[in-house]
DNA sequence: GTTCCGCATGAATCGATAG
DNA sequence: ACTATCGATTCATGCGGAA
């Protein structure tokens, strides 16, 4: 089967009507938050961020399937030796649209920002926000299962970063190797809380969407062919998950910038490395992006 | 100086009357949540939780101390597959009361409850939400300092290993050069995620709360000779830690057979054992007591 | 080829200084 | 008085050069 991936140029509030009602099978994503990223987003005040925020979740309700799933990562902010209280308000709102909100996942960051303040400690984990359509919804769980004890983490943990890349430039497949290798040991479900790091590598930008969070999700909540998308799509990172994971994926983006870099990312990776022949698929691909 | 550890039998509602104001440095407690402990609350409903615990949090906004800080724990049940949103609205209201949202720490539960459901995986945290009265308050950071990483460990490992250990080994007393010059680089500030185990050793009843929860809070939020309340004591597991810190302590509890038991646990202590001319304090103190 | 160390760099927050 | 900008603080991580 075919594997698409379609990038929009544009406010997600306008392109978000370009898609189709319960077409999409899981939305992952993290929106800019309050006064952060002043210069691409303009900086959404603390006090407008939940009227800023809910003609978006109202379009991705509509877009999202019955039995779909919308993870939103987010965190307040500190304002005046205080915590914000929008994202509670953003809940609560959120709710009276009609969204479900099922659960509260943590993301554990292991390697927070750092800082001393007399008053707080370091902030070390962030909101992963389920919200679904329906009670019944999909939910892969055997896709997820860890292997037991600490022991097992560490060694996964080695073999992920370095393992995993080079199994991925090798095959291009991507997340075989790893799954398979502790198919056969002893696992358990995780729980709601996921301890991962935040990536800071990445050469041109910063993106503090560490690449194993969508993929646990997207492996959570879809199987292969669904379909993905990511509203805020920034660098991409989402995106560039669900595509090696065989998803198919909407992405989203204001900023030209980012926009042009994900879709450039993108031709080559799946033409010139995995399958030449291909080529012809990207000027498809470019047709049904929507260039502003 | 004097400890004093005072407990009364009854509503907390009603018993915090008795309370001066702004005498209490730290307030630490996990009031029954919503449909627990029907017995002795008599069930709060989810409907009703935020209407029954906001006229408690008023009488704790006046005795505690314009430096005192209130951690709350409380996470939200979960009704016909969806999280309650209880806990936000108590968190709102309570602001409108006066109350500082400052900091919501985490507390990721290392042995969680077994189980497994169609639609979620188990719940491994809870919410430890810190509420001021005031923009400063006391906090002794230095008190509650953790070992640095792993990462570190293995890096100082090659440098610092045989020093330190032929230094201790030799004066056997202190810290040696050496040492001394690690020491202030082996502990970091913690950050606000506590990842801590849930107790299952008590005996008659299961107080899912672990002496090192209200311990490090006791550390981090008072010193020695300062106040610490619970005004819903339960097997009295912060007045006992208070205590053993060093801590003055005032418990309030509703059910007789958790008050009384806690008062026994109490007095053998204090009276036979460290000062047994006491014993008419302890006369006092029941007069102090609201038996219903 | 390993392992090891130096270095830059973050969805941060506070307090002081400046307009 | 109220906002805007800046420096200081702090630590886990990956990369690259060195042993």
């Amino acid at each position: 089967m075919e594997l698409k991936t379609d990038l929009y140029l544009g406010d997600c509030r306008e392109e978000l009507r370009k898609i189709s009602d319960d077409s999409v099978d899981l939305i992952v994503t993290s929106p800019p938050y309050a006064d952060q990223r002043q210069s691409t987003y303009g900086g959404i005040s603390v006090n407008g961020y939940v009227e800023w925020f809910l003609p978006v979740s109202k379009e991705l309700l509509r877009v999202l399937k019955p039995t779909g799933t919308f993870i939103l990562n987010i965190k307040e902010k500190v304002v005046d030796g205080e915590r914000s209280t929008y994202v509670m308000e953003l809940i609560l709102e959120m709710r009276k649209q009609g969204w479900r909100w099922t659960e509260e996942f943590i993301w554990h960051k292991k390697n927070c920002f750092p800082g001393k303040w007399s008053n707080r400690f370091r902030d070390a984990w962030e909101r992963l926000l389920q919200f679904n359509k329906e009670k019944k919804f999909n939910m892969y769980q055997d896709a997820v299962r860890v292997p037991v004890g600490e022991w097992a983490k560490d060694r996964l943990k080695n073999l992920s970063e370095t393992d995993k890349i080079r199994d991925n430039a090798k095959n291009g497949s991507g997340f075989g190797k790893n799954v398979s290798n502790w198919l056969g040991r002893e696992t358990v479900y995780p729980t709601n809380v996921v301890h991962l790091a935040t990536e800071c590598n990445n050469k041109n930008h910063s993106a503090a969407f560490p690449r194993e969070l969508p993929e646990w999700f997207i492996r959570l909540f879809t199987q292969e062919n669904d379909t993905v998308l990511d509203p805020f799509m920034g660098s991409g990172t989402t995106i560039e998950v669900a595509n090696r994971m065989k998803r198919n994926s909407i992405g989203i983006e204001i900023v030209p910038e980012y926009y042009e870099e994900v879709r450039q990312q993108f031709a080559p990776v799946e033409n010139y490395i995995m399958e030449p022949e291909i080529k012809y698929e990207t000027v498809k691909h470019k047709r049904r992006h929507t260039v502003r």
